[in-house]
DNA sequence: TAAAAATACTCCATAGGTATTTTAT
DNA sequence: ATAAAATACCTATGGAGTATTTTTA
């Protein structure tokens, strides 16, 4: 059973008759007469009583419609979505933001892309940064958008997004407010709340002791919310990534002396081709500018 | 875009792999690499990522699967539609019953004819007489059940079902009751009920004339169940077929000298193959024993 | 090095064309 | 007599095979 014969099928069905399908089809009589009888053949029994000037769905005929119907249906519509997909219409795309990921910084550009692109269907979902390797070659997202710091194995490509310096972060009113900029030298016996996540977390802390610097933890945790809540309660200050930071309410200061940051990259697999939607976003996202 | 294909595809993804695919699909991986080929230059992208061992989905062929899918469902379900017809699992059949045409002999032979096939799926409308052939010509029935006065036009041929005598209809006490049958010239003078739907009127009337008993029709109704409450309540006695009656309270005698009877038919266009569904309910229904 | 996909080529089955006959109105 | 479907016959496209090369894990 072929496409093709139920085209024909419907078509005949849909004039009435063999001859007045033959331009629809762009095809000639015997040959349509051809395919309905092969169709009859595969499923055992006549689909049109031929009367003749007069064609007549069979009971058969009538019973297999729906069916024959829903299989071109199918094939067209597998058309018209491959179609829409080309021409940024109702084209799906995936991105996993690593968990590391602020989101300010993101999103707004995501919010201006999809204004100018309204037909991709963005997901944004996030995970670890391993897990979003697995899910890029699985094909479950499209793209990723990760931190620099861990090492990328050689299976993937990678594009800068942006950099995105460190900041220390502090509640109205900590005495390091005063200072327009922060050298690491001025946190020297601060009170410290500790970003356990932070993947610059290691190099910070083996700069500082080189430094003599000493970093008192008051506080600890994986969870960016508590981490902001306890710097808001005057626990101590932080360092954090500038577009990781939720709270308008918090204090930032630029960290020079050393200057730390990281690269944001956009992630996928090496030699894969990517689809309309995806070149498009990775180019406007270079493109674009950050204001803020 | 051609089934074939379509299957070969879903084949290869199922597999994870175009040469694990052959054996399903009983070809050759050379094969299934071109229809797949094809397959993307009609949709106009590639619906794998190849990349070594591992096939993945693109974005592309994620997003037209399941309309591929459904295709192939849709023929599939075409065949398997067209096997149950076959072997009567599954087997619409629709019937026309004329208007006026009792229910009670057809209705139990419908019962015992579905507890022998319980794959045929009976659905039974009623119609006039040119309603019926109307509807069986563009095949919205399979099969028309009617009586046989009317003129059957040459295109229809029909099959004797049974003969249905018509009989005189009284109330309990009324005094036709005391004979055990009914001669012509006993109604004479008696009040009488008039079925103006009924197809032998005309020659009952003739007939009455003729031999010079007349009848009083004390009312007249086109509607049955009127007919059977006017004589139930005690307007006078009607003809009526004998397996239209519905109440159960009516008494009936047999109309003798003259007797009356029409013959019930089954009727479908000539020509017209059967169902096997259609053709085992001729065959039944002729072969149906009646007991009452 | 082994296993899988792509390529090159050959072949033939069949979809489709033209010409004609049959059938039904 | 006319219009449509079926039939006969021919052609050529393309689907599928075998053999081979390329690729990558």
């Amino acid at each position: 059973m072929e496409l093709q014969q139920i085209r024909y099928f419907l078509a005949v069905h849909r004039h009435g008759s063999f001859s007045r399908a033959c331009d629809e089809c762009e095809v000639s009589q015997p040959a349509l007469t051809a395919a309905v009888k092969k169709l009859e053949g595969e499923v055992g029994g006549e689909l049109f009583h031929r009367e003749g000037k007069k064609l007549v769905l069979t009971p058969l005929g009538r019973l297999i419609y729906p069916a024959l119907e829903q299989a071109v249906a199918g094939a067209q519509s597998a058309r018209s979505l491959a179609e829409n997909f080309k021409l940024l219409r109702q084209a799906p795309l995936k991105l996993g933001l690593q968990t590391t990921i602020g989101p300010t910084r993101i999103a707004s550009f995501l919010s201006a892309f999809h204004r100018r692109q309204p037909g991709v269907e963005l997901t944004v979902e996030d995970g670890s940064f391993s897990q979003l390797l697995d899910r890029l070659e699985t094909g479950d997202i499209d793209l990723a958008v990760v931190s620099s710091a861990p090492q990328l194995p050689d299976a993937f490509r990678s594009e800068k997004l942006y950099s995105e310096p460190y900041v220390v972060v502090i509640p109205a009113g900590h005495p390091l407010g005063r200072l327009q900029q922060v050298r690491l030298a001025d946190v020297n016996g601060e009170a410290y709340v500790d970003r356990l996540a932070c993947e610059m977390r290691e190099a910070v802390m083996a700069v500082s002791q080189q430094a003599g610097v000493s970093l008192y933890a008051t506080f600890r945790s994986e969870r960016e919310d508590w981490i902001e809540a306890m710097v808001q309660a005057g626990l101590g200050f932080a360092f954090m990534p500038k577009y990781s930071i939720r709270s308008a309410a918090l204090h930032q200061r630029p960290l020079v002396d050393p200057p730390v940051a990281r690269d944001v990259l956009a992630v996928d697999v090496r030699g894969r081709a990517r689809s309309p939607a995806a070149k498009l976003f990775v180019e406007e996202i270079k493109g674009h500018t950050w204001a803020a």
